[in-house]
DNA sequence: CTGAAAGCGCTTACAG
DNA sequence: CTGAAAGCGCTTACAG
């Protein structure tokens, strides 16, 4: 039996020949399309694999005008969010055969720009734009470009198809299971009001306590930065006048961290005295707490893995709902 | 002046028919290759830019055989040091023109296929492989591929290219650090004796005691885990028995942030008593612990920008001294 | 210096 | 059901 004509890649021409078959009918078999007698699509199966034939990419693309690859902008080069975002957008789309091409714009409109004229110039399928802030769009005008965009966790245009955790819903799962947990003076600990995710927290622990019929008074919620040392200083605001809290519900894991070692060092038990919960589920933050911390996933992984997915039906000319698409959290139980 | 035929994007066809040349000499003028006259040129590369003309890369690259892309393996999806090295190696090669896939495995021997298998047939020029111990091998075969291979933080074949962090030198950087800082009783507290880096990373420690007449007993080597519950049980243990250390190094961030928690629970100060210096650079535990934590940063970005550009030359058929390239860390200074 | 032609490796109407 | 031909958008010898 012939081989390859060449010990470079094997071709479809390769095949064809081998098969004593048209490189059409060839085609037609190995993609299932058109009309092929089985006996034939058989053959020319089995010689492919025996060949080793693999289609190029590449050849294939410039007819059929799908790359199977598609871009992901992402401003958060250090950040822990932007991360399991890109994992699940590459997880869920390998699947379908495309490839993602990471572009790391870290701030700069102008590497921004040439990220994205690479990717059209690559003829990528579509784009997902990431970032860290939900309140925040990226460096660079995504759109009137001439491939479908989808934005996850990060700002968007009017009309453009984002996708966000949902905040509220976190938030609300994290007071209840505080007041499941019996506690009734809860409080909540948070970063900078300017974000918007704070203020949504916020909002929604407020409306939870209400709901529970729990006091809500504005000065229940306390607005710093998204560190520890926020964390310290605000038990040390709390446990200065009378009233302390039994529960307290904090913007993030870093605060949480802060406000569990300042109670530890007060003498003050968690979660005997006091239960704690989280926001964000850092792993490495939220299980070295002593004790491990209860807090909230966003589910970053699945968000992103939906992100991709939605892109690849608007790739297929598919129509998807476009507006804000709010994710839902997870409470994450350990021991706080 | 006639558009470009369609509402399409414009091609090379476009700009030759607007500039009354043949699509050779236009391709030629824009690439800078062959004999064109400079009036011709510049007057096809003014067309060009009227039309907004933006070569189709996929064709392009059918013809060069050159895709100007790669591939990036990382089975360290959560992990804090493949995130550093990817976004490196993007910077590194987005200057000239090449674009990165990436790659999630999630140390799944199938799904890794499954993405080389992707790569290959997308004709990517190289693959780059980006782990979190360079004692570990990705759990797939990259040898005898048809593209060059680079290994960024991960264990490769023998006689591969592969990029690690010096991790003897950044090791002596600390321990001079802190015999700079006059300590004489130094300790190691670090990880498990199983990692490679630690066992560097230690026996540099020692060798950099011994050069500077410092006792160097093996009981100053704390072998643990890489947790901060470790560096409190080192620091219980340490102060547990007599002569005390005045200078600890940290096989990495958390434990160190754990050495000094417990030394200011103890009422022991950093760094008027005792200094402590960590590995890793690790920001979110480095510049919280208090004091900000002195430690070795290993230049992740850096190595990851080196791994593309290696791999770049690999794939321009240029030729790269293969072997173990340990590239320098840096001693951050900070107040502990 | 410039262009006609062939080719990269596929797919897709269109005939037969 | 099968194949000859054209085409995707470029580049590259090869002539002129």
């Amino acid at each position: 039996m012939p081989g390859p004509t060449s010990s470079e890649r094997v071709t479809i021409y390769d095949v064809a020949k081998t098969a004593k078959v048209s490189t059409a009918t060839a085609s037609k078999a190995l993609n299932g399309t058109g009309r092929v007698s089985e006996e034939t699509r058989s053959r020319i199966k089995s010689v492919a694999q025996q060949l080793g034939f693999r289609p190029n990419a590449l050849a294939r693309s410039l007819t059929s005008k799908r790359s199977f690859s598609v871009g992901l902008l992402t401003d958060d080069t250090y950040g822990r969010f932007t991360l399991p975002v890109m994992a699940g957008v590459s997880e869920g789309l390998i699947d379908h055969g495309v490839s993602v091409f990471l572009c790391s714009i870290d701030g700069n409109p102008d590497l921004a720009r040439i990220h994205v004229d690479a990717l059209l110039d690559k003829q990528v399928d579509g784009i997902i734009a990431t970032g860290k802030r939900v309140d925040k769009p990226l460096p660079v005008d995504l759109t009137h470009l001439s491939v479908p965009v989808v934005y996850a966790l990060t700002a968007g245009p009017a009309g453009a198809l984002i996708l966000v955790p949902d905040d509220r819903q976190g938030a609300t799962e994290a007071v209840r299971h505080l007041i499941a947990q019996k506690r009734r003076r809860i409080v909540h600990v948070t970063g900078p009001e300017s974000f918007q995710v704070v203020r949504e927290r916020a909002q929604a622990c407020q409306d939870a306590l209400h709901a529970a019929g729990l006091p809500t008074a504005d000065a229940l919620t306390l607005y710093g930065s998204w560190s520890e040392l926020w964390g310290h200083e605000a038990v040390a605001r709390l446990w200065s006048g009378a009233n302390q809290p039994d529960g307290i519900f904090c913007g993030n894991d870093q605060i949480a961290r802060g406000v569990i070692d300042a109670l530890r060092e007060r003498g003050v038990g968690v979660p005997t005295d006091v239960s704690v919960v989280g926001f964000d589920n850092w792993e490495i933050v939220a299980a070295q707490t002593r004790p491990p911390l209860t807090t909230i996933d966003m589910n970053l992984k699945e968000l992103g893995r939906q992100a991709g997915l939605a892109l690849l039906r608007l790739a297929n000319g598919e129509t998807v709902a476009p507006g804000l698409w709010k994710l839902p959290c997870s409470l994450v139980v350990r021991d706080s």
